[in-house]
DNA sequence: CACGGACGATTGTTACACAATCAGCCCGGC
DNA sequence: GCCGGGCTGATTGTGTAACAATCGTCCGTG
């Protein structure tokens, strides 16, 4: 029924670039550990070439660092980092709110509406699933359902780059709360977002800076 | 005097992405135009390779646009693009400024006011001298000057990273200020921030976008 | 006039080679 | 003993030439 296929097929390097991404936020490639591209290409069954297209865009978006003629390595990221992801993200996400509610008030059409409650219902899902890696995804889908409903496309863009970034930050990280609560948390979060309080978004994304960081902290036993 | 070399040479590629980006800002590649690999390859005598490596970075910078199979272009902003960038600087500046007013209240030490002043006394001078380009380059620093101040690492790159697509955006607006009225307004406007007026930060910016659509309206004559 | 296939142009990918740089090691001089 | 210089292997950056995949277009057929 739909159209054949205006999709060409993704390039070798794209789908290389899932892979390794794949690899990444799985902990298959752990962080910090180094990327021979001779090895790499080998084994994934590519030329160098494409394999260091795949790596640019992993570099693109901060998955992997590298340096000239020293290689690239799977980044591992540290406080410093996540706390100046968090104030990037509540600068987007905070604009985001304050966008939406100059356009509608507190009174969200159902066409805004509709996506973030169907991402909170993926959450609950999610989290009542015990899937810790379909709980952060769906996580991270609640805040991007929000900021889309803004209808920033800059905005929109800049905050989905930041996903796969969220979640190797949240690697290794334990869940702090009992089944459903963070979806309750955050309808509450939405509820407050709702009527016009920007201040609200500072305040749960703090809050999330806090429990990362204290889960981050003994990431062994 | 200075070390002797801690830069490794940068790479073919980025010293190609740098020439290419200069033209693209200066004119002398078109918005629109379509970039074949062959003949650009040929033209600054590189591999095709390296002028691939070096058409991704612009990609990434969003100078140029590609599709697989179907070629790069340079990028060709509309309206709708301006306003979506400035809905991003917005959100970036205002998020910038409430940390600075957390940090400072209003009372900057000179540490931050310093570099700030700096870049208005260059904006300044680059408006007397006449130079329209370098006008823009120098407008655009003092507003990256404002959000580095802030020390969100995070915040201060992505705003560093919009800086080329600004000026791409500012090609061929006329200068709608008398010479020092644009240092003037932002001598008032880092005033008014500084006092953690939050909302100056949406009012210069709209401001700003009103005056450039109209700029850009008809570009001929 | 619609439709499908052939054709050139352009891009994506590969293989192999070489140059440039890095990291470590050995070695001689103070 | 320790420090600095040069050598060496490993790794990355770049070049060349080719081939495969795809796009856009033109052309002939019905």
């Amino acid at each position: 029924m739909p159209s054949r296929r205006p999709d060409p097929g993704p390039t070798s390097a794209a789908v290389l670039a899932g892979a390794l991404r794949e690899q990444i936020l799985d902990g298959r490639l752990a962080a910090g550990q180094p990327l021979r591209q001779e090895e790499l290409s080998e084994r994934h069954a590519v030329s160098r070439h494409t394999l260091r297209s795949a790596l640019a865009t992993l570099v693109a978006e901060r998955l992997v660092v590298a340096e000239p003629y020293r290689g690239a390595r799977v980044a591992d990221l540290d406080d410093d980092a996540l706390v100046a992801l968090q104030q990037l993200r509540c600068a987007l996400e905070t604009e985001a709110v304050r966008l939406l509610h100059d356009a509608h008030g507190d009174a969200w059409p159902t066409a805004v509406r509709a996506p973030v409650e169907a991402a909170l219902a993926a959450l609950e899902a999610a989290e009542q699933a015990g899937d810790p890696a379909a709980t952060a995804r769906a996580h991270a889908a609640v805040h991007r359902s929000l900021v889309d409903a803004a209808g920033s496309p800059r905005i929109s863009e800049v905050c989905a780059g930041l996903d796969a970034e969220l979640l190797l930050l949240l690697r290794g990280v334990r869940p702090h709360y009992p089944p459903g609560a963070l979806a309750a948390e955050h309808r509450a979060y939405v509820e407050e977002v709702r009527r016009g309080d920007t201040d609200a978004v500072r305040r749960h994304v703090a809050r999330s800076t806090a429990l990362l960081r204290s889960g981050r902290g003994a990431p062994q036993q």
